[in-house]
DNA sequence: TCATCACCTGGAGA
DNA sequence: ATCTCCAGGTGAT
């Protein structure tokens, strides 16, 4: 019997939370920062090359937040397909120009392009017995070309890698504090920031910043809420949510899923990608 | 306020 | 081969 505490590594990794991982044999190799890390699931271990803290969530009282979220059959379900799937507490700096570059981009775009920024910019580290390259440094970024960053492949989004990590540099944009923020001024401070809008803005707060309310509606969240919560929400329809509507359907959404949205919306997601065999890291 | 459209790039399918 | 369309959106008009 697998207690509900118990993280999966495989699962949580291939959330789409996460880009810059690597399985190498029985191990999961990432970027986190500066830091490199390496998971193992059995024997469960995880080992950082610096200070990491609380990557893997432990202090979440997952007995509390499943049993809170699983309001209906759907998110049951979800749950129960995917055990051990957590939310994991990334970089803010990493997470925020990961999701910039997430922008009508495939999962396998944005791990390409996030790689080419680390081969780039970031610093080579040697770890156990592997050697990888770092998240570029806040300040790195901030003062690259635009020819370096178009190099990386990022296209439309190297000027908005730019602008973002010059933010970022000059204090605008301020993590620490923005943490210790309540969920709309977090999200309204990150939207001024040219290539953030409300699902990047989401992304970024439920998956570095503690906002676990945060429940971002792309594509498939917005396919989901079709398929399974189509009375509950009657506003959703297959056309793009607009600016004005994805603000009002994000409080429907937290008055029913409840203040752990950010987990539902994950264990959701992960179901309906899955079903529909779409692949991962 | 809302609808349309362009945008870099790589990969899949015709 | 070459083209078209799409991929976990956003910003300009």
């Amino acid at each position: 019997m697998q207690k509900t505490d118990a993280i999966n590594i495989e699962i949580t990794i291939n959330s789409g939370q996460v880009f810059l991982w690597n399985k190498i044999e029985e191990q999961w190799l990432g970027v986190n920062g500066q830091d490199v890390l390496i998971l193992r699931q059995s024997p469960f271990s995880l080992k950082s090359s610096g200070s990491i803290d609380n990557f893997l969530r432990k202090d979440d009282d997952l007995n509390k937040i499943l049993k809170n979220i699983s309001i209906d059959k759907t998110v049951g379900e979800a749950v129960k397909q995917s055990p051990g799937l957590r939310l994991i507490r990334q970089d803010p700096f990493q997470c925020y120009i990961s999701f910039i570059c997430s922008s009508n981009s495939s999962i396998q775009n944005i791990k390409f392009m996030l790689e080419n920024l680390c081969r780039k910019f970031g610093t080579k580290k040697e770890f156990e017995v592997h050697e990888l390259h770092t998240f570029p440094k806040v300040e790195t970024l901030a003062n690259a070309t635009m020819k370096e960053l178009l190099d990386c492949k990022l296209g439309f989004r190297a000027k908005y890698v730019k602008k973002a990590a010059e933010a970022v540099n000059s204090n605008k944009i301020n993590f620490k504090d923005l943490q210790k923020a309540d969920y709309q001024t977090t999200i309204r401070s990150l939207k001024e920031i040219l290539g953030i809008g409300n699902k990047v803005a989401d992304c970024i707060a439920l998956f570095s910043l503690d906002k676990m309310e945060a429940f971002p509606i792309d594509r498939w969240t917005q396919r989901i809420l079709l398929k399974y919560y189509k009375k509950k929400f009657s506003n959703i329809t297959e056309k793009p949510v607009t600016e004005k509507k994805y603000e009002k359907l994000h409080d429907e959404i937290v008055e029913y899923f409840g203040p752990y949205a950010g987990y539902s919306q994950q264990f959701l997601f992960k179901m309906e990608r899955d079903l529909n065999k779409k692949s991962w890291l």
